[in-house]
DNA sequence: CGACTCGTTGAGACAACTCAATGGGTGTGG
DNA sequence: CCACACCCATTGAGTTGTCTCAACGAGTCG
């Protein structure tokens, strides 16, 4: 409703975890909020690493070019992610292009900035260091998942990896708010664009899920979970 | 040669990386050089994250046993190479099995022990969190392949990691230093063990490879990054 | 009312998988 | 030192799940 949040109801999410009140300031009064159109890009993949990005609100989308020129999405990242950690930490070009998929703001540090910051505090560090793992053990997971799963699991695996990052509670299940199209779930998982439209179809009509126009609602993740395992 | 090599030679690899002697020298003194025969095991996948190794020599392969019991290998890790760091940073339990393949030594801290130092010198903690983000930017890479390449493009481009992670020239081309079979192979790049057999019988019949028991010679890298591509 | 994007469905092809049988190395124990 | 068991690898034949290609349907936007 605020068009303009409260300060303190900024202070939240990967990087202001279990700081205390002072470091949360600083850190804080350095970052700037920017606001973003749903299909604004934050970055490019190939440029330098120039800032770092938390979600606020709203919801963004990585995706990445392969050399032959197809794009693939890699994941979604929703309220409270770090987006582009790993480049800007590690100076190295962004691996993927970050873009919103409906109006989205978020906290923005210069790459500079922030490492300044790390480095005069050691929280911020920790912090940082935490959601690298964090997402070092996610990949890994996925990984194995690729290799010892087959596709109808690997589908699962994604719509219920969506609603934990994405979701939205809704009257009768859970909603993937990010418009998330059959082709981001088919390159998310490595399984062909019809082969994805079939496989839902078929839980569509055993009312695992209902579907829409860039529009998927979880109906009954624990059969899902079940299909995934 | 030396049984108890140097401490001097000791003190490389990825959490030394740029430290001033004074901490590389406190960072060297908490550790134990432990050794393991072939076939020993440094840690379980489950266990709680009690120590950090670094692999001074010889090699590691990290494997993953899925809920329906199979095995499989993540990667190998060779000289200078964190085994276990995400997990011992995160607190996290350890997500795979790690095992010497030949044998191997390895500096050793307790968990306690890095977390302290790390906390004490922001120089490691820097080290730590760029390995983490390597780790997290090569999985993400090996993802990306597993979506987007054949099975012969990944069979290739997991030979070419190998040689990069614990490959040993060798007269005519590199050695892949680890026994690597054919199954390890196999699930590392989520292909068949039989194609995998077919793929690099081929690729001996056209003098790209020369495998032996548990053993794959590099002798083109060039035409092997071309397939990969 | 087009033009466009997103989705569904069907038919056919083929690459990779499964299953089964065989051949060599390697190491161990009598 | 031989014989046996075991592990790793190869090869063939047959099957199938997934991809490809093509056509159509339906919602959305200007």
């Amino acid at each position: 409703m605020d068009q303009v949040p409260r300060r303190a109801s900024l202070a939240h999410g990967a990087l202001f975890t279990n700081l205390d009140e002072g470091t949360a300031e600083i850190l804080l009064d350095a970052a700037t909020l920017r606001q973003f159109a749903a299909g604004a890009t934050l970055f490019h993949q190939g440029d330098a690493p120039s800032q770092l990005f938390q979600v606020s609100s709203g919801s963004v989308r990585l995706t990445r070019v392969n050399p032959e020129g197809e794009q693939t999405t890699l994941r979604f990242m929703g309220a409270g992610d770090l987006v582009g950690c790993v480049a800007v930490f590690r100076r190295f070009p962004f691996p993927a292009t970050a873009t919103a998929t409906e109006p989205t703001a978020a906290l923005c540090w210069s790459a500079v900035q922030i490492l300044d910051l790390m480095r005069r505090h050691p929280a911020i560090s920790a912090n940082a260091l935490d959601t690298v793992g964090d997402r070092a053990r996610e990949m890994v997971d996925r990984l194995a998942e690729m290799t010892d799963k087959g596709t109808e699991a690997r589908v699962a695996s994604v719509l219920l990896r969506l609603v934990g990052q994405v979701g939205r509670n809704g009257p009768k299940g859970v909603e993937i708010a990010s418009p998330a199209t059959r082709k981001d779930v088919s390159e998310m998982t490595g399984v062909s664009y019809f082969t994805v439209s079939r496989i839902l179809g078929g839980w569509q009509r055993q009312g695992l899920v209902r579907l829409g126009r860039a529009r998927i609602v979880v109906l009954d993740p624990g059969r899902l979970a079940q299909i995934a395992a």
